[in-house]
DNA sequence: GCAAAATTATCACAATACGAAAAAAATTGT
DNA sequence: ACAATTTTTTTCGTATTGTGATAATTTTGC
């Protein structure tokens, strides 16, 4: 917990991210980070001026500008999602129609929807949603991405919430969730069904980089049209899109550029 | 021109968001920064430990998905973008279809798009895209801002790039830029043509906070629907939007909240 | 397996980040 | 318009730590 300067900069930064609260004061940050006033002062100016904070109004402040435009720039840079678009809109084509494509990356001992690709925009209600770190016990891209986990950290967060675990199907104990990650595991790719809200079913399959999981590409169906017929059918397609995001991501590393 | 460590840290990650470049070496940063190589280790650590960058591959750094996570309380959170949606809405649903709506801020010498509104969803290609800094003499949603910036400011831009501002209509000298600024602000909203790719037509009027100009909104359509009939009808439409965006942005400040 | 590159650790010292308190500036109430 | 708050900046002395150079270690490419 030994924290230098720059990383109590970042840690007030991450106040905006992490907690429900999206303005802070100046005093308010100051008692959340243990910091005195007058330091948070040169904190908040040193974020504001280089524009990634922004006083919308005296003494309130909220994100700033400078983060729209880093978040333009990984959109469009991204390696992972450069070589994800072309593999997840083939893959998009071969479903259903007003499904989505997702790609999640393990984050922060959770999983984050990256990008999405859909033919006609409409907003999903409750799912994963670019941006927003979901559980790993929960929905079809993290199962997936949970299963392929080394059993040390599996095992970690099974011991850090048991009862989600069991709630999700995951089983009751260790040994339970340690038997269906390896069923999980044994299968091209996964499906679930209502476990983010009630209207979505998912397909997932893993991406690796050289070896360990580093996220998971999934479609994303209206329940209503996730029957058994469609998602046999669809299964072999997101896991190949796995595989094939697999094999760029370490052709990536290769070309080393 | 004295910098300390944190506003160091700062300009490290803006170097993803400033240049070409999307990936960076220690190496490459280092001697672009001026600043030593265990130094700059010990930033790139720091950064990519907290999820702001991320290295996709031995010694190449991209940004991270901190960044994403961000964006996302942004859209969701930020008191301007949400004073917004509706208006802008209402704005679209009176605008021919395939037209679109964006808001802009004046952000660092420059004008951003920082949110869009569209009925259906199709990729427009040289306008104002979210998140990518705009000059402020090229296009209706800049060039209201210029108008409505003080001279004294205005008057630094265009010596810092007049080529540009008689390229834009905006005069040969001083002289001539000042009185066709004064000619621009005194019409209710300001109309483009073609000065960002030639297929779109901007509209646009200004957003005030209490005394100085904050961003724009504006409408963009396809340059052949923009007849003479049609953009009349919408000058005192996006004029209006202008103005209850101004008004929301005061109450807002009154609020205190 | 070895050479090369990338990353981390060590160290000594100057630079600066820090809290407390005071001063200045901006904002609010009346 | 003026006083009362609140917000923000400055000052200052000191202990902390950020820093570059170099070495040690780890990781990677072949």
């Amino acid at each position: 917990m030994k924290e230098n300067s720059q990383e109590r900069l970042l840690r007030l930064l991450s106040l905006f991210a992490d907690e429900e609260k999206g303005e802070w004061s100046v005093d308010e940050a100051s008692v959340h980070l243990g910091i005195s006033a007058s330091q948070t002062y040169r904190y908040f100016r040193t974020l504001a001026s280089a524009g990634y904070i922004s006083a919308y109004t005296t003494g309130r402040y909220v994100l700033g500008p400078a983060i729209i435009e880093l978040d333009r720039k990984l959109r469009i840079g991204d390696p992972m999602i450069h070589a994800a678009r072309s593999i997840m809109r083939e893959m998009l084509s071969t479903a259903p129609s007003a499904s989505i494509a997702i790609l999640c990356r393990y984050f922060r001992g959770q999983v984050m929807c990256v990008h999405e690709e859909f033919e006609t925009y409409q907003h999903h209600e409750i799912s994963y949603e670019r941006g927003q770190p979901r559980p790993l016990y929960q929905g079809a891209a993290s199962k997936v991405i949970l299963a392929n986990l080394p059993l040390r950290q599996a095992r970690a967060y099974f011991n850090h919430a048991p009862d989600k675990f069991n709630q999700f199907g995951l089983g009751a104990n260790w040994t339970e969730v340690k038997r269906s990650l390896r069923e999980l595991r044994s299968q091209p790719a996964i499906i679930t069904a209502g476990e983010l809200g009630t209207s979505a079913s998912g397909i997932s399959a893993p991406i690796y980089d050289d070896k360990r999981v580093l996220g998971s590409v999934s479609l994303v169906l209206p329940i209503t049209v996730a029957t058994e017929e469609v998602t046999s059918f669809l299964m072999p397609v997101v896991a190949a899109a796995g595989q094939e995001m697999t094999r760029k991501m370490q052709h990536l590393a290769q070309l080393q550029q």
